[in-house]
RNA sequence: GCACCUGUAGCUCAGCUGGAUAGAGCGCUGCCCUCCGAAGGCAGAGGCCAGAGGUUCGAAUCCUCUCAGGUGCGCCA
């Protein structure tokens, strides 16, 4: 239920009824007809804007419009003030029953309060992470896993049909170089001294892959040209590397709809009818690009290639699909892949990569602009880099990989609870820093420690009201008088509430998660506040002695704060905790 | 050279489809607590929203240009 949603929905019946009365002119857009909570709590509860979007389409002046708006909306039983202010804004203010009824909403539905049917049961696809196969999962992929992750269940709850789906990298170069390591690797196991020259993996997560090659097929490799094993060690060692990444990932608590495996584009004319699809379009074709200016490469030579006409989309310059030796670029299993999710009839694609890759959206976008002719949207979001620190200074060694921190260097450190919410403590587009002392740091200087005591400050209240012989469950906190709940600090935090089912939608439909965390650091600060008075005025105490209605009403506000916080944790994967340790 | 991202308080950052006097935390200054609802609390100072134009009732937000930082730029994925 959203209320902000609910009341513009009054102010447009108002409109009409004065359309009806002829004040206003027939025929007029609400579309850009807003409520909203004002900046300022001094100007009330809610605002809306319509008396200044509708004054020119209705050739009126915004103060007579508002005036006549705010009498229609004063009529209304849930407005008690609707004021015109400044140089057209009308500021509504409603009846505390709305507020407590609000809460009561919130106790009913449960972590259900603030799901939305905004997304109408759209299928979308959240591809993320899509690490290439060859390693375990580092610091960048994590921050692209929780924010991937943490969006897909925002689009959940928001009403979307979502898979969260993984690319395996497992069709290129790269993995041929996999193979080559993880056969050094086989012939350490069978005693040999081996070195790993440049373009190997020297990492340690390769031994126990050599070994266990070595149990399976014996000596059979040992000695032999590359021929005779590539193929098999090639497949051996991306499953393996999968089943680290599948077991990083779940350490993280990320767990996957779909992994689709670039390898299955080939040999299977699935790349082929994609290029196929673009070339009956009449966006394929042979040609030679310029080159970049300003920083030519020392060997570059023209070339002939065969090109997507990508700049028909938006893109910079012609992209090449094939290689000059005919083979196709990584490119054309890419176009295949989306091209893939198109005809599994997504209704809007999202793509999850790290800010490096950020040269290629144009190009993506193009594509799946081409095979969807314009029909499905394609979002791309670029995760931005972590900085990592510890002790003061910036933070590099990896036990594991040699030269870089792994997922599971942060996961066993913080903990995944942790690592998810301060990762989304920032946008996804700037830069993060991730401090291990510091989001350790058990004060309110951390956000996440901040926002998980609130709800364990809640469930302790909860413990001591059991104590106290006064009942707390959900039903019975719905079910009890609410009305006493009239405090203005009391109904400014049912207010903060009603706020959440708003951020959801706002937070869907521009794709980011973050916002999310902040809501809850601020209703997080709002109870905190709340429990603070409670020093200076004891009627503000959840708990009043000897007195179990009063309680009851006061237990209600909290619980539902630590109902949305629950939620809100939900959608960012983090556990609600009901004790701090 | 071109493209994308970023530029908001001393520092780290929020800022909704364009809305009113631009917010938070840290730090700083002052006051309070020290008979556990104080692993603190309250209050205050602090801003040319990088700069310049434009769009309009209204711009941190949209457009153009400039400056600064980051990332990327055919036959690597």
């Amino acid at each position: 239920m959203n209320l902000f949603t609910e009341l513009r929905g009054l102010v447009i019946d108002s409109l009409d009824g004065l359309v009806a009365d002829g004040v206003l002119p027939a025929g007029l857009a609400y579309a850009n007809v807003t409520v909203e909570p004002p900046r300022d709590a001094a100007h009330g509860d809610m605002a809306t804007n319509a008396a200044m979007v509708l004054a020119k389409p209705a050739g009126m002046k915004p103060r007579d419009i508002a005036e006549a708006l705010a009498a229609k909306l004063a009529a209304d039983p849930r407005i008690t003030v609707a004021e015109v202010a400044g140089p057209g804004f009308l500021n509504l203010r409603l009846a505390p029953g709305l507020w407590q009824g609000l809460v009561k909403t919130v106790l009913e539905t449960g972590t259900d309060f603030g799901r939305s049917a905004m997304g109408q049961g759209q299928k979308v696809n959240v591809e993320y992470v899509s690490a290439n196969p060859t390693g375990p999962l580092h610091v960048g992929h994590t921050r692209g896993a929780v924010f991937g992750d943490a969006l897909a269940s925002l689009l959940d709850y928001s009403g979307h049909k979502v898979t969260r789906e993984y690319y395996i990298n497992d069709g290129g170069a790269q993995v041929d170089v996999l193979a080559r390591s993880v056969y050094l690797r086989y012939l350490e196991a069978h005693g040999e001294a081996v070195e790993f020259p440049d373009g190997t993996y020297p990492g340690d997560y390769l031994v126990a892959v050599g070994a266990a090659l070595k149990d399976k097929v014996g000596d059979a490799y040992v000695g032999k040209g590359e021929q005779f094993w590539l193929t098999e060690v090639r497949d051996f060692a991306t499953d393996a590397m999968m089943e680290l990444i599948r077991a990083d990932l779940a350490a993280l608590g990320v767990e996957m709809d779909v992994f689709y495996s670039e390898k299955s584009l080939y040999g299977t004319g699935r790349i082929e009818a994609a290029i196929a699809d673009l070339d009956a379009k009449g966006l394929i074709y042979r040609g030679t690009l310029e080159p970049p200016k300003g920083k030519t490469p020392e060997d570059w030579e023209p070339r002939e290639q065969t090109l997507f006409k990508s700049t028909d989309f938006g893109d910079d310059v012609d992209r090449p699909i094939k290689k000059s030796d005919g083979a196709w670029t990584y490119f054309a299993p890419d176009i295949a892949y989306h091209y893939d999710k198109v005809s599994r009839g997504f209704d809007q694609l999202i793509d999850v990569f790290g800010a490096d890759h950020g040269g290629y959206v144009k190009r993506m976008k193009a594509a799946v602009s081409a095979l969807s002719d314009g029909k499905v949207p394609l979002d791309i979001k670029l995760t931005q880099l972590v900085k990592l620190w510890k002790n003061g200074e910036p933070f590099k060694m990896s036990k594991r990989a040699g030269n870089f921190v792994t997922l599971r260097d942060v996961v066993d450190q913080v903990g995944p609870d942790v690592t998810r919410f301060h990762m989304l403590t920032r946008k996804n587009d700037a830069p993060l820093d991730f401090d291990f002392d510091k989001v350790l740091d058990q004060s309110k200087d951390n956000p996440v420690y901040y926002v998980q005591y609130a709800h364990a400050r809640v469930c302790s209240v909860l413990r001591k009201a059991a104590e106290a012989g006064i009942a707390a469950d959900d039903a019975t906190l719905a079910a009890a008088d609410l009305s006493k709940l009239d405090h203005e600090a009391e109904l400014a935090v049912a207010k903060k509430l009603a706020e959440w089912p708003r951020l959801v939608e706002i937070a869907a439909r521009t794709h980011e998660p973050h916002r999310v965390a902040f809501y809850l650091y601020e209703l997080a600060s709002d109870l905190h506040g709340l429990w603070n008075r409670g020093n200076e005025l004891p009627q503000l105490r959840f708990l009043q002695e000897g007195d179990a209605a009063t309680s009851q009403s006061k237990i209600a506000l909290a619980r539902a704060v630590a109902v949305v916080i629950s939620a809100g944790l939900g959608i960012l994967g983090v556990t609600p905790v009901e004790e701090m340790r």
